[in-house]
DNA sequence: CGCCACAATTGTATTTAGCTGATATAACAA
DNA sequence: TTGTTATATCAGCTAAATACAATTGTGGCG
């Protein structure tokens, strides 16, 4: 009867290629992005992430924390003051890839709208 | 009264960041990224896919729709079935980079739930 | 202590992505 | 033509992500 013990023997979708998605998804916001191009260049606390951003306080910490909790970015506390800075330099890889790829499918791209390509 | 002219200066929020952003969110889905996985090992056929993925056919060909619409793959078609590859080689080393910094975070990862981090 | 500056968190509303199920198209065969 | 297989598209629903505003926390200073 040991057949029953596996009836069902379902395709293998590795647990790290949904953390893979999940990752690339940190990726995934305007926003975040920005960051992670101002902190390639140098440190910068969250003041001046506000100010170059141009977008709210809160925003702007809501989306760091994303960045923290997921490894892309590494803070300090000095004083008052909050200063973060790329986590790992191949962060900076990863967005450099992915500008290069970009180049060739800007249009491509600029054009999608969701999963479907639905207009909404 | 030129000086009215250009009233605000918002910060530069480059459209390509944009367009980056999107870009990525491309590679935001765990669907997404298996089918990628999936044509890294070789060409496969629709039917492959959905057979690989255990997933309902439509949900595959909604994601390929996207992955083709942002230029990740590329189809042909063969008769009655639509074959799909890798469009790029470095779509794969986008992945392996995501990958391998991944291996340095997977615990993070795996517990952020959101940009803000919230349960809900 | 009271106050101020900087940053993080939370509540609520809105937007967007993605799943499911039905239908449409395309190529081919009888 | 009709039927069959393979794939694509669409509509409606649910769930998740994000924005915005208000609040709370935290460290320094008088």
């Amino acid at each position: 009867m040991a057949q029953f013990l596996t009836p069902f023997r379902l395709p293998e979708a590795p647990a790290e290629t949904d953390l893979l998605a999940k990752y690339f998804r940190g990726l995934g916001d305007p926003t975040r992005v920005r960051i992670l191009q101002l902190l390639d260049e140098r440190e910068r606390s969250v003041g001046e992430l506000v100010e170059a951003l141009g977008a709210p306080q809160p925003k702007v910490s809501n989306h760091l924390a994303c960045l923290r909790w997921c490894g892309f970015v590494d803070s300090r506390r000095e004083h008052r003051t909050v200063h973060y800075r790329l986590a790992d330099e191949r962060v900076a890889g990863l967005l450099e890839l992915g500008e290069e790829l970009l180049r060739d499918n800007a249009e491509h791209v600029a054009a999608c709208r969701t999963v479907d390509g639905r207009e909404r």
